[in-house]
RNA sequence: GCGGGCGUGGUGGAAUUGGUAGACACGCCAGAUUUAGGAUCUGGUGGCGAAAGCCGUGGGGGUUCGAGUCCCUUCGCCCGCACCA
């Protein structure tokens, strides 16, 4: 203790470094965080996505772990039993493309990088149950999700089939979507190619209806990303019909949403991944170069959206199902989805725009069958209408609007046999093979005579072999022949294992399951996972808003079906948060700078601290270290401390939106901690003791403030309005500012307590030293959240905006039941008011009690 | 291409959800003070105007007694798109 004595109190700053230390000492010796379940205790559990250990924490995560540790330690000063825990989302490709890159095994970069954050996370000062940590790629947590894929297998939710993926010929391995820039490898700049492997899948679309239901239930969602899911998961109600081929036995099924527009079809489309495709290419060398073209693009929907509509005209024609001799050509369309619907459309160019764009190229008919109401002329130029209105050109369907004709095709085609309604869904199976090494291994071993067995439960877990090298391209795996070649466990012959390892989005659907027992035998403890989930609060990036929501949504109902949980909805309250940004700067050359090596030359030019060279300030962007406008939180805390950094972190941008990073926010949180610190540190000698019975202090406005602060911090609080409790605390602390402790000594030992307590879960340290400074013996960790006393908040008068005809002329101030003809007198008795009616006749007086007296002349 | 979001002073943002636009903070201006500190304190600060006042929430239009908030339209920027996590 350096700074209990008076005189050091007033004269030094707030010593946070050794403070912070201190204080993050007695919570950890206190035992504080350490969730136990106790089912006479309302339970409240705080997650935040977990970090993938990527060397150092950044910006981002010091965001996001801020938020979840406010909400945290409100919830615990609540009385909330609270389970706030911390993990790693350890596999992935990064720890390969490092492994190659710097030739150090996967593990031990990845462990030695979780060492790194561990000791980043705790400098800020978290409350956070360090005991439940866990790594996914460790095998005591990977054991449980292949016991978990077994179960899943015997209870159907598993399938095995072929699949497309990006292949990359030099480097022989799988590129991920983002791997693929302009067709080539992102590390050879070879053309990728495509290719089928067998893979396996996770039955996501037998719940796909579900999750879209379950989608009302999640009121604690925003809003946004509850529309995302339900547009991902793109349920549409449609009609498959069969058309007839010309000079074929088997019909062209394909399924259109708009059955309705059946008259204006002028050519089907296939996928070039059709069974069709593939049988007409046969001995037809263009088709087949057309397919392989097609072949070359990534396989992402945006790639293949983006790209420009090309077709392969086939020569077969299709009948048109009403049209007596009319015959449609069809062709192999780059822009046609195998996975969606049955691979193939009828297009019909007047009302969708991709078939258009189609038609325009090739030259095909554009003829308009639903027609805007009132435009007997209408025709189609380069935007194809998708509006409403009535058919037309469609023989016994001309009149009726789009609904209705849909209706009556589907009738018309259900009794013909040719075709039926059908529920399509936009969601494809959720495919987890990934054909690399660092990843759970899937747990099965392929048997020349009996298939892909299951590794028997006994057998568990299936370790990831440690002695694999990244000197050859390929899967390590792949060519490891001691532990790939094992006896099949079925029939003893000699067989191989799997050597494709889970997609991490696997480990991230359930780790939040396993933190209610993470050291449980089973991959979850019936009574603690009932216990603790759902997750009362989740936090993280909306760039998860899709795949990993949906897929843990997925996890949930498929742990329940076999039994390792209760619960349908993982997160029953979601929130997502902004980017955090910061301004770029580059040199005359275009060279990214660091902002820690930008100063300020003669003048106000900018110029590259060493090299002198003039740099010039770029708009702000996602802190990216490509674009090297980083900053790195631990020199921050440093330099600031952990308070400042979170202050900061929760100050000014409202938590969904995007935060700027400046140095002037960062300054601007720092001089605030040592102002409340200062103001508290000088005043408590000066105090009254510490309060023990009922408060009798008089200054009733300053009390005022001070139990209106309670109220306002704790409403934006629970509904995460980080921001806005920020500005409370600094309207509370303008007020105690202004207060004469030798007067209202007992109202401001009030307030500076009660600030004290509400910045408790913002700036954790500094409150802890303010309260004990204030004569507490206790914990703030420890200490229950202030409550308001709300009889001090009622005033006699209100003071009213007067308007006349809706424009603001002045204020009066009233009693706050005052009736009708009270606010109207004193209205119209405004001098800016009769002034403004210039001796017209009021029409009106329209008086909100409380709100506004609205004068109409 | 499809889907989603955002736009308010010099800056970040606030606005009880249709009722006094600009809380709070940064910056800036003026002053005070000093143990010269990553200072502090006091006052001012949307624009135009001497004032009265007028104008102001990306642009245009509409609904309403009243619109930042609701509707239509338009522009700009950002995010996601299934093997990144």
């Amino acid at each position: 203790m350096t700074t209990n004595t008076p005189q050091n109190r007033a004269t030094s700053r707030y010593a946070f470094k050794e403070a912070e230390a201190r204080w993050q000492t007695a919570w950890e010796d206190g035992g504080c965080f350490v969730a136990e379940q106790d089912p006479n205790l309302p339970k409240y559990y705080v997650l935040e996505m977990f970090p993938y250990p990527s060397g150092r924490i950044h910006m981002g995560h010091v965001r996001n772990y801020t938020m979840g540790d406010v909400v945290a330690r409100y919830k615990r000063a609540q009385g909330y039993n609270v389970l706030h825990p911390m993990g790693w989302d350890a596999f992935g490709m990064p720890a390969e493309n490092a492994a190659i890159e710097k030739k150090v095994h996967p593990a031990e970069w990845t462990y030695a990088n979780i060492d790194t954050m561990r000791r980043q996370l705790k400098m800020m000062g978290l409350s956070i149950d360090w005991s439940r940590e866990i790594a996914t790629c460790h095998p005591d947590y990977y054991r449980h999700e292949q016991k978990m894929f077994l179960d899943f297998i015997d209870a159907g939710l598993i399938d095995q089939r072929e699949a497309w993926v990006n292949w990359d010929p030099v480097d022989q391995t799988v590129l991920a979507n983002e791997q693929v820039i302009d067709g080539c490898g992102w590390r050879s700049g070879a053309a990728v190619e495509k290719r089928r492997l067998s893979q396996w899948f996770f039955k996501i679309t037998e719940y796909a209806q579900e999750l879209l239901d379950a989608l009302d239930t999640l009121d604690r969602w925003p809003d946004k990303v509850r529309l995302m899911q339900a547009n991902w998961i793109g349920r549409s109600e449609g009609l498959r019909i069969e058309f007839e081929m010309e000079g074929r036995d088997e019909g062209l099924e394909v399924y259109t949403t708009r059955p309705d527009t059946i008259f204006g079809a002028s050519f089907c489309a296939i996928s070039p991944e059709h069974l069709l495709a593939a049988e007409l290419a046969e001995g037809n060398a263009k088709l087949t170069a057309f397919i392989e073209e097609c072949g070359r693009r990534g396989t992402s929907e945006a790639a293949i959206e983006q790209a420009e509509k090309v077709g392969f005209n086939t020569g077969l024609k299709v009948k048109h199902p009403f049209i007596l001799g009319k015959t449609i050509p069809v062709y192999v369309a780059n822009f046609i989805l195998m996975e969606y619907g049955t691979g193939a459309i009828f297009g019909c160019p007047a009302h969708d725009q991709r078939d258009l764009d189609f038609a325009r190229k090739y030259g095909l008919d554009v003829l308009p069958v639903v027609v805007p109401e009132g435009q007997n002329d209408f025709t189609v130029g380069d935007i194809a209408y998708t509006g409403s209105g009535k058919l037309a050109n469609s023989e016994f369907l001309d009149d009726m609007d789009v609904e209705a004709a849909k209706g009556e095709i589907a009738r018309r085609i259900e009794a013909t046999g040719s075709g039926k309604r059908e529920i399509n869904f936009r969601l494809r199976d959720w495919g987890i093979s990934r054909q690399r090494y660092w990843g759970c291994p899937i747990p099965i071993i392929h048997c020349g005579d009996c298939g892909a067995v299951p590794v028997p439960t006994e057998d568990l877990p299936v370790e990831l072999p440690e002695d694999v090298s990244f000197d050859r391209p390929g899967n390590p795996l792949d060519r490891h022949d001691v532990w790939k070649n094992v006896d099949c466990p079925k029939c003893g012959k000699a067989a191989v294992r799997e050597t494709d390892t889970f997609d991490t989005f696997v480990d991230s659907s359930w780790y939040f399951a396993r933190f209610a027992s993470p050291q449980a035998d089973l991959p979850t403890d019936r009574a603690a996972s009932d216990y603790w989930l759902p997750v009362d609060q989740y936090i993280g990036g909306i760039e998860h808003a899709i795949l990993h929501l949906l897929y843990s949504r997925f996890f949930s109902r498929a742990m329940k079906k076999t039994g390792h949980s209760g619960i349908e909805e993982p997160f029953a309250g979601l929130f997502t948060q902004g980017m955090i940004c910061h301004e770029t700067y580059t040199t005359t050359s275009g060279d990214w700078v660091e902002p820690a090596d930008v100063i300020e030359g003669d003048g106000d030019a900018l110029i590259h601290v060493e090299t002198r060279a003039p740099v010039t300030a770029g708009r702000s962007e996602k802190m990216s270290k490509s674009k090297k406008n980083v900053i790195d939180p631990e020199s921050i805390i440093s330099t600031y401390g952990a308070d400042t950094a979170r202050w900061f972190m929760l100050s000014d941008s409202p938590p969904e939106r995007d935060l700027d990073w400046t140095e002037s926010g960062i300054t601007g949180a720092w001089r605030f901690s040592n102002r409340l610190w200062r103001l508290i540190a000088e005043s408590a000698d000066a105090l009254p003791p510490v309060r023990t019975g009922p408060d009798d202090s008089s200054n009733s406005e300053l009390r005022r403030a001070v139990h209106a602060a309670i109220i306002g911090v704790t409403q934006d609080l629970e509904a995460l309005h980080f921001n806005r409790s920020v500005a409370r605390v600094h309207e509370l602390v303008n007020a105690l500012s202004d207060a004469d402790a030798a007067k209202d000594g007992a109202a401001l030992r009030e307030g500076l307590e009660t600030v004290t307590l509400l910045i408790g879960p913002m700036m954790p340290h500094l409150a802890e030293e303010l309260w004990q400074i204030l004569g507490h013996d206790q914990l703030v960790a420890d200490s229950p959240w202030p409550v308001a006393d709300e009889s001090l908040l009622v005033q006699d008068t209100v003071k009213l905006a007067v308007q006349v005809r809706g424009k603001m002329r002045g204020t009066i101030e009233i009693p706050h039941d005052a009736d009708e003809s009270t606010a109207e007198q004193a209205a119209l008795a405004l001098p800016t008011v009769t002034a403004a009616l210039d001796g017209d006749e009021i029409t009106k007086i329209i008086y909100v009690p409380g709100r506004i007296i609205n004068v109409i002349h």
